[in-house]
DNA sequence: GTCAAGGCGTTTGTATACAATCCTAGTGCG
DNA sequence: CGCACTAGGATTGTATACAAACGCCTTGAC
């Protein structure tokens, strides 16, 4: 693969992960040394990233990380929320009998997991669940879409699974959802959808204001 | 501004107005040859039209354009059907009263020019009405991704609108939004424009089934 | 005649050199 | 003492040079 493709993964990696702060400069010649290229692949990889807005690149000074603050993370929680809605609108009437069986699965692994009380775990189980709706949504490029924010979101819906109850709150929204998908209510399935990833963004919230008062975040 | 950015933008424009066909390669030292500068900024350039899905990158073979078929472009539609229906959905509870008014006279400017009967002009028209509700919808993330859709699918919703009659339904649609966003009504709002919009979407598969038995689209 | 292997030209990917811009520190003037 | 201006260093942006990979065409063997 292109060295200037594994970089912007890479560094997408870092930044999602939260090894940089919200401002921090990337500089390209410390980069270029750390990955042993010039600064050609770092730059180009930078650019990339500056397009998906996980850096913001100002002329003649350098790129800075651009980690979303509360305001925007709460604005993204919301948009997933509507998408992840509209995955399960549409895969009501389009999911086959097969796609429920293999929803139905995943569900299972859930509870099991979540009974262990592993929540990285949960998190994995909880995931394939709700790819599983988006693929079967029958829409590609909504499917695609939807993966793209829930994996820039990734850090974040982690966190709220730590509350207490929240894993068992979980599964029992998914098997509401199961429902509404078996019997092909496409109102019933979006609605309860999205209010079930609404809730992770109320709970993130919550989560947040938590850390606030303990001055571990800004 | 950066010459490879100033590139990106020209190049993306040129995509989108249909100067490429689909699987066309762009050649670096062509495009440098064309803008008068080297192959770094055109490189640039094309990274980030890679990101943002208008080009596919072939490591060692170059980058090709990538016009969504008919199908891709369907599936586009439905999302932006979605997105503008969580617009609705939100705004129909956060938008204040001026901002009902400023709509109000966006509307009236579309019946105006709906009048005359240019299409052009309506579609401006209505691209004001509809980014004031993306606007309104309190979320400025949605309204970034929702304006990003629309501004990718914006050369084949300008098409339907040539449709006889579809100036006038398109019209009546926005009193009922118009309406349903006065009384606060979030399913009602969300639901006309994800209507609204999906017809869009239905009227453009007619025009293209059209066009492709005139054997001018493939 | 067909298929496979290898060399050559073209194109991409990376390194390096140079130009342009910006931040900063230092100096001089008010 | 403070502020404006300028020179220096550092960093970004672009051009060019070089390396590596790919495709095609030739050539030869079966």
């Amino acid at each position: 693969m292109r060295r200037a493709d594994t970089i912007a993964e890479e560094l997408e990696e870092m930044i999602f992960t939260g090894s940089y702060d919200n401002g921090d400069r990337l500089d390209e010649i410390r980069l270029a040394e750390r990955f042993g290229v010039s600064r050609t692949p770092v730059r180009e990889a930078l650019q990339k990233l500056s397009v998906s807005g996980l850096v913001e690149q100002i002329p003649h000074r350098g790129v800075f990380v651009r980690q979303p603050g509360p305001v925007e993370l709460l604005e993204m929680f919301e948009v997933m929320a509507e998408l992840e809605g509209a995955c399960g609108r549409l895969a009501a009437s389009r999911i086959e009998s097969d796609a429920l069986d293999r929803l139905a699965v995943a569900n299972e692994t859930c509870a099991t997991v979540a009974k262990v009380g592993d929540a990285d775990a949960y998190y994995r189980a909880n995931e394939g669940f709700h790819h599983l709706i988006y693929m079967q949504s029958g829409n590609g490029f909504l499917e695609a879409e939807t993966r793209r924010l829930c994996r820039r979101l990734q850090p974040f819906r982690r966190l709220q699974l730590r509350l207490r109850g929240r894993m068992e709150q979980s599964l029992s929204e998914h098997d509401g959802i199961l429902e509404a998908l078996r019997d092909g209510d496409s109102e019933r399935s979006g609605s309860l959808l999205r209010e079930h990833v609404a809730v992770q963004g109320e709970k993130f919230h919550h989560l947040m204001i938590g850390l606030r008062a303990e001055h571990k975040l800004v």
